[in-house]
DNA sequence: CGTTTGCATTACGTAAACGTCATCTTCATG
DNA sequence: CATGAAGATGACGTTTACGTAATGCAAACG
């Protein structure tokens, strides 16, 4: 931790997931830890890409649509031949996501409203209770 | 259509979904369409469901989730007494989304980040290229 | 009246995302 | 030096959410 590696159970804590999930990640190629003898050590660079897995999982993308938008936050290892398209998906990813944003606003709207029709029904009910006494 | 009832066909085509994914989702009791013989025949009520399933899925949520969800907009469902516990699973839920939003505005905010660096590196490339003409 | 067409059921298949052994190294430690 | 904890590597198992036939019925059509 000190020298900015974590082992993979400092991850596991760190992080709530389990050792078969990190390995499964580097075989997905979502990280790529480096190796001292046989045993992984987890960078800084695959802590801010596990976050951000962990967070487009939230959101119910794919591991292999995470795998393409992480990509977007490591642009060097790219060609820079291949920025402009690389741009491109960005752009059509961050549309993808205030869409996604509008459509939650919307799904809470609609649950508010569900709560405040339930909060008159719980109310009808209470003064039925004190009816009955 | 007419008579506020639709054909598995028409419900695909309205909703772009598979047969099979509509009698999925009736066997796992998220849909209940009538009978008319043989045919299911959807309803009003089945395709305000279904809207909220896939909006949910959208969200990633899983379809067990998305069943406890479409319970608490049909609440006329469930017995009175377990209203109040509706009713909490549904504050829940609320707070959960509205989380989700913050975290999801967060990405948007990272990405929108990420472009504009992307913008710069496009922009020093162009410069180089026009450099070397 | 035979045959498409539309829908139904049953059942096996599949991709994604891990879980769960079983077995094997490698150190650190009593 | 035995051993036990931490980590590695297969390899098979599991759940979710459908896909994909194979087969059957029933109305509609040429």
């Amino acid at each position: 931790m000190t020298e900015d590696l974590m082992t993979i159970r400092e991850m596991c804590e760190t992080y709530d997931v389990t050792p078969r999930t990190l390995r499964f990640y580097e075989a997905k190629e979502l990280l790529f830890p480096i190796r001292e003898g046989q045993k992984r050590l987890f960078t800084k660079r695959d802590r801010a890409r596990l976050k951000l897995i962990l967070r487009g999982k939230r959101f119910g993308f794919s591991l292999e649509e995470i795998r393409q938008l992480l990509d977007l936050y490591h642009v060097g290892d790219q060609q820079v031949t291949q920025m402009s398209r690389t741009y491109e998906i960005a752009c059509e990813r961050l549309a993808d996501m205030e869409s996604r944003r509008e459509e939650l606003t919307q799904a809470i709207d609609d649950l508010k409203e569900q709560l405040r029709w339930g909060e008159k029904v719980i109310a009808s009910i209470q003064q039925e209770k004190k009816a009955a006494e």
